[in-house]
DNA sequence: ATGAAAGCGCTAACAG
DNA sequence: CTGTTAGCGCTTTCAT
């Protein structure tokens, strides 16, 4: 017999019932029903009852997981997507779900998991790939893309990468750099916030007259040339990312350039370790913790069927100035 | 009429028989049954089937999902926790498993995550709490812990730290080092790691004849004093991880210290950062892809009740001599 | 190797 | 608000 059969007869109620309050699913008007439910709490924490998921989720179809869908798996937990993934899952916990992860490999395995009714829904982690969209599409399960709007129209959450880009090149021209160049590793994938970033980037290069067509994309061996073997060099240089500036600082370390005197660099991504760069990285950094909550509101929210006012939310950047900006041969700021 | 029954009706067989040949449980000795599960295959296959975990795990009793328990989930994924986090999730996935996140909260509800019977078996990463276990061990769930020892035992995965911490301090000895010190940040909480690092530092000093005193679990300020404001300071450090080291960078590029020259620095944690500092860092590392893989096999193993010869075991950690040792007052390795 | 039948433990629909 | 009555879809005995 099951527990809730057990809690019910020694209740002297229906199953029905010790389910129903189990779960609160009472409004608690009747002053009678109110005793009653307090008695058959009792009753289940004496016999040490705890539900039982495999059950619960057959008959009612949840299953109160959220899948966490990403390509590339080996940096399925690396820099900031692995902030936003912790934030993330503890976010979805508050609000009574789990974290389920799925790392999508060439195997195939990650359908299965995604397709047979283990998760309630799916959270895509910047880059909703063809691939990704072709096998989650026909399951019309509740989906959320966070940092890919690659042309696709889903609700999710996006970088406003254009703005911050922008307002980190504008703060390099204000402190009066001329020639300012943005770097992105030849290895960074096709993404809509590479597109994005070059967009903010050239814009406020060509709104201040200056040269716009310096957008790097370019092997480490490369850079060497364009930044020590060249007569006049960029002053200042916007990274895609902190890992490119963890490359320019090395480059520089190596060929006695100092940051920022010689080269100021600025980086998307602000991470617990770019402040503890030597010089600290000045960096456009978004609120993770802000990303994975409202990440967590929406996919529950579609998930519930309670589509709520905002299903498509716009993260703001901030500009975290620190001592690897300076004018150009000044020491620091 | 569910799936299977469909199946089966369209085959002309008992929904048994789909169940069977669909999980591939038939031995497939006889021919006309071997041409008989081809034929239900194809149907299935026509048909969209895609099996139901819901209904699967309630009626089998297994999830195939694994726990990954962690307190202070903000760093849940942060450095090696997250590499190993992605690695395992990975490894389970190939074995059939999936991993589920359940960050430890003061609230209380990873609990009911761990008790409920969502999970198959739990891991435990880096840190098992007395509050951890308290919880957990009533469960009677299948455990592995990796890298916490503590006294307990238990399954799992341990890291020969002291081993490492012997190895580092030697090459340092070995460059000619004779004042070296071990720094640990005062926030590291008390944990084996520290404990068995500190004897193997400990212990190869000693062998040296050399001051084996020198172990630091200080804040960041007392820093300053002992490295700077002091006559004879270290002119090497082991440090505790990868952060102690960022910060030792940064004190010295903040008063004028070089590395190596004046101060080698070594860490445990070789990430994909420490190789882009600047230097790049010497470190400790373990093989964190096999941890993960030996982890995921250690508790499958749990799970499915096969006790595999091993169920403890240790991992060796390399020695990545890169350009932040050197011997004292010289340049660069 | 197969088929029939009996669950797995909880929830949902409906009538009271 | 409560009790009754059916399931949820698949697996697993146990005969055959």
């Amino acid at each position: 017999m099951s527990m809730v059969h057990e809690i019910a007869k020694e209740a002297g109620v229906s199953a029905s019932t010790v389910s129903r309050v189990l779960r609160n699913e009472t409004k608690g008007k009747r002053v009678d029903s109110v005793e009653r439910s307090e008695r058959i709490r009792k009753i289940a924490h004496r016999l040490g009852y705890t539900q039982c998921w495999r059950a619960t989720s057959f008959a009612n179809g949840k299953t109160c997981g959220i899948g966490l869908v990403s390509e590339h798996s080996e940096w399925l937990f690396y820099g900031m997507m692995g902030q936003l993934a912790g934030e993330l899952s503890r976010a979805l916990n508050q609000l009574g779900y789990h974290l389920v992860v799925i790392p999508v490999e060439e195997t195939g395995n990650w359908k299965q998991l995604v397709s047979g009714g283990r998760v309630d829904g799916v959270v895509v982690l910047h880059h909703y790939s063809d691939s990704i969209r072709k096998n989650l599409e026909p399951l019309n399960l509740p989906l959320i893309v966070v940092g890919d709007s690659h042309g696709v129209h889903t609700h999710g959450v996006v970088y406003a990468d254009e703005d911050g880009a922008y307002a980190a090149t504008r703060h390099l021209i204000e402190l009066g750099h001329q020639r300012i160049s943005m770097y992105a590793r030849d290895v960074v994938r096709p993404h809509c916030s590479v597109d994005e970033r070059r967009r903010g980037f050239e814009g406020a290069m060509r709104e201040a007259g200056l040269d716009d067509g310096a957008f790097w994309c370019v092997p480490e061996e490369e850079l060497f040339h364009r930044i020590v073997r060249t007569p006049s060099p960029p002053t200042a240089i916007l990274c895609y990312c902190h890992v490119e500036a963890e490359l320019l600082y090395q480059l520089a370390w190596r060929y006695g350039l100092s940051v920022p005197r010689d080269l100021s660099v600025i980086a998307f991504n602000d991470l617990p370790s770019t402040a503890r760069m030597s010089p600290p990285l000045s960096t456009v950094g978004f609120d993770v913790a802000r990303v994975g909550a409202m990440t967590a509101k929406l996919i529950v929210e579609a998930v519930e069927g309670r589509h709520g006012e905002t299903n498509e939310l716009i993260v703001h950047p901030s500009l975290n100035l620190r001592a690897s900006t300076s004018p150009p041969g000044a020491k620091s700021t």
